[in-house]
DNA sequence: CACTATACGGAACACGTATTCCGTTTGTGT
DNA sequence: ACACAAACGGAATACGTGTTCCGTATAGTG
């Protein structure tokens, strides 16, 4: 590969990914090649289609996840503060990417699994952080890893949403976590 | 009005309503002319443009929404029972209605803010019964309308994305109507 | 320095969908 | 029955984006 070719690939990355980080997937092709100083022919040169690109970017942000995770995995405290932990991490991450929040949002659930299978121990190791909060029995007793993803989701979407509210998922955020949390009631029946 | 005028637009709408509930907003302008049995062009003479047609609905689904919540709120049982009740009027419509889903979804907060105040009585009940519910002692002591309305928004997103996975949303309310209630412990701090 | 494979830019093209236009048809009041 | 305003159908058009094509430029090699 061309010392040149590999410059331009460099560049536009780094433009997509400001701009996905900014905006969304939605932006165009073309202002991505404006932004990285190069023509839509030599974009297209480098990923076969817009796809190509965005799942690039996409890999980036999963493997950031896992290491986050990861992290939080083999990190201190009991094992709820570390569920609680990683999740937080994943909000924050999405509330700087939009594109990862728009992703995880807009693909819904079955169609992003296969992109986050393919990052090593991204799902795996969240399925074991709510493992061991069950089995500490802080949260829910029927929770499962999907769940988490689900209201992963959520704050995601609400962030690719709200774009002139900074802020308001977290509220969304501090509901779905005392929602994972084991009860202490139990069903709309213990109403004083 | 001509009465085929006004027989015409009837069907568009009852093409619509059906095609948008099942499918969401995305179906096409021929599509829905083709189902009602006209050409484009009527549709066009009947709705000025797709957005046109899209409010209709969504407004026929609003005031359902906004009965409901009345129904609730002056029905019986605990402030809590009848906020939760509420609450899974409003999913089980979203349920049968992709579109209503989809644009509560798609619009996001503020967005359709101006389409649901729009119909009377809609915010002022959902606040009443937030309101009701919180002073009860029952429900979080700083929910707020605005939460509530996230909340939803996040079931129909769930509801619009998995297409093939029927019933999953419905974990996701269950995990949002337990961190809407009032809370037994306090902030992270109390994990055992 | 010359030569060529590789890369480049960006105009042109492909495509899907909303929307318009206009020749034809039809309801309705006299 | 007649006239004509109103309505109809659907081919044609507008338009925004992703993607391809090809004439030109250039990095690397001997």
């Amino acid at each position: 590969m061309r010392a040149d070719a590999r410059r331009n690939r460099e560049s536009i990355l780094a433009a997509a990914r400001d701009l996905f980080a900014e905006r969304g997937a939605g932006v165009e092709m073309s202002e991505v090649a404006e932004r990285a100083g190069v023509g839509v022919g030599t974009l297209y040169r480098r990923f076969p289609d817009k796809d190509a690109l965005v799942h690039e970017l996409l890999g980036e942000r999963f493997r950031e996840l896992a290491a986050c995770y990861q992290r939080r995995l083999s990190g201190e405290g009991s094992a709820w503060e570390r569920l609680e932990g990683a999740i937080r991490d994943a909000c924050a991450i999405q509330d700087r990417d939009r594109g990862l929040a728009e992703a995880l949002s807009a693909t819904g659930l079955e169609q992003h699994e296969p992109v986050a299978r393919s990052t090593p121990g991204l799902l795996e190791t969240m399925q074991r952080l709510v493992d061991e909060a069950v089995d500490e029995g802080s949260a829910r007793a029927d929770l499962t890893w999907e769940d988490l993803v689900m209201c992963l989701c959520g704050v995601g979407h609400t962030i690719s949403c709200a774009e002139h509210l900074p802020g308001r998922w977290d509220r969304l955020l501090e509901i779905q976590l005392s929602g994972l949390r084991a009860t202490a009631w139990e069903g709309p029946a213990a109403a004083p």
